[in-house]
DNA sequence: TTTGAGATGAGCGATAATCGCACGTATAGT
DNA sequence: ACTATACGTGCGATTATCGCTCATCTCAAA
């Protein structure tokens, strides 16, 4: 199995470090790419630790409850890890809810809410479009470098311009949106705008995904308008 | 440790358990509580250990992307949770999103989907109405006990029925959904309705919740067929 | 049914990781 | 400016963890 490519490379100075916990997380983060359950075994090669490692730690895993054997007995994430991600920015969660649903429901495609952290983008909230024949699977969760994608792009637009960014950047600041075809996914178009909060900077963006590109103009007159509701929205 | 002459074998057991881990969980399920952020000795104290105990946890939770401190350097769950939470039962969280809309808009009530995880319930999938004056705030991930609420009793009358079970829960079975008020919060109205896959027992719910009681019939009737709907999406 | 290969759960000693204290530094409040 | 509170980091003693081992269990084939 490959390793997970983990987006937080550690610094040199291993300094304060639990292997430990080290151990547990790489554990979830390893069920977390098979969400058909993993059994004890794989896990263990997975993580490159000894079964008995792995078994205490899925002992305390599952007394948390992050961790649930599925009937056949294998491994997967539990609910407990929804019940801390409904505690990851509530805030936003509950405010740009009903503005996204609105923006898939209008333009038809899907659309998200994106996160800057580091230098990777995160999906942070995902709404597929209601009737829509076919639809963009996107992932909840789903990491990618700032650099590519739409939604990238439109978080760096909000920054003050830099020497060698990239022409796409530039050109969404004066647009106040970007878009990208094929970087995040082969074939895919996307559209997004920055979210300007009433204070400080969210390096967050609005956007959506589409099968095939959309009415550039008047998907981004809609996006804008999504990325400012929720601006407004934000403290 | 004075424990010696045990004449019955210990019904609970604290087998196995990682310590470091077990620190490290409770660190989370700590911040998960407070989501405006924790400073670090607030967390010390909160998780009972000693700060330096904590700073290392935080580093490698920091590491991973669980955590992140905001701009006030106060500790918050980081993204990499929503990445986690992606993967538990992608199945329902696809399936049951539009489902769950539908119901929220044509009941005007919020909509959830809850899943049974040992005696508790839990509500995996919560979806407010667009265009509601005042809807519930039902936080994802909430938690209470299968016998309360009217989510945990349509489950249990999915069950074959049992000698001493609440009244609620057999009217519950003869209805095909069932009502609760007040049980979980305060003056809050619920009407849950089972859901039964192709195969097997899903152990799971679909529900509504309101600040005032609706119209049963008609909401029945729509929480059934929401249910229903949900139920032949899953093998 | 018997047999056997593979996976699982648990006991235990050596070792390495963790704990908790101490000290030096940064920040806020008066 | 000065005090008080909170923060980050070395370091030794101790403890929790690691990884070996063996007993038990599941399931498939003979």
């Amino acid at each position: 199995m490959a390793d997970v490519a983990d987006p937080h490379p550690e610094p040199e100075r291993a300094t304060a470090g639990s292997k430990t916990l080290d151990n547990g997380i790489r554990v979830l983060k390893a069920l977390a790419q098979h969400p058909r359950g993993l059994t004890m075994t794989e896990l263990a090669t997975a993580v490159g630790a000894h079964r008995t490692v792995v078994y205490r730690l899925l002992g305390t895993l599952t007394r948390h409850g992050l961790v649930a054997q599925g009937p056949d007995n294998r491994y997967q994430l539990g609910l407990a890890i929804i019940e801390l991600s409904g505690a990851v920015r509530p805030d936003l969660q509950t405010l740009a809810q009903a503005p996204l649903r609105e923006l898939a429901d209008e333009t038809g495609a899907t659309a998200f809410l994106s996160l800057l952290d580091g230098d990777e983008v995160v999906s942070t909230l995902v709404v597929e479009p209601l009737h829509a024949d076919a639809h963009v699977a996107y992932r909840l969760g789903t990491r990618h470098p700032v650099t590519l994608g739409s939604a990238g792009l439109a978080i760096l637009s909000a920054r003050a311009p830099r020497a060698n960014e990239r022409g796409e950047i530039s050109l969404a600041r004066e647009r106040g949106y970007s878009v990208s075809q094929g970087e995040i996914q082969r074939g895919a178009w996307g559209l997004a705008a920055p979210i300007r909060p009433r204070s400080g900077d969210a390096e967050a963006s609005v956007g959506v995904v589409a099968l095939q590109p959309l009415d550039e103009v008047h998907v981004a007159r809609l996006v804008m308008d999504t990325a400012e509701t929720i601006g407004k929205l934000i403290p």
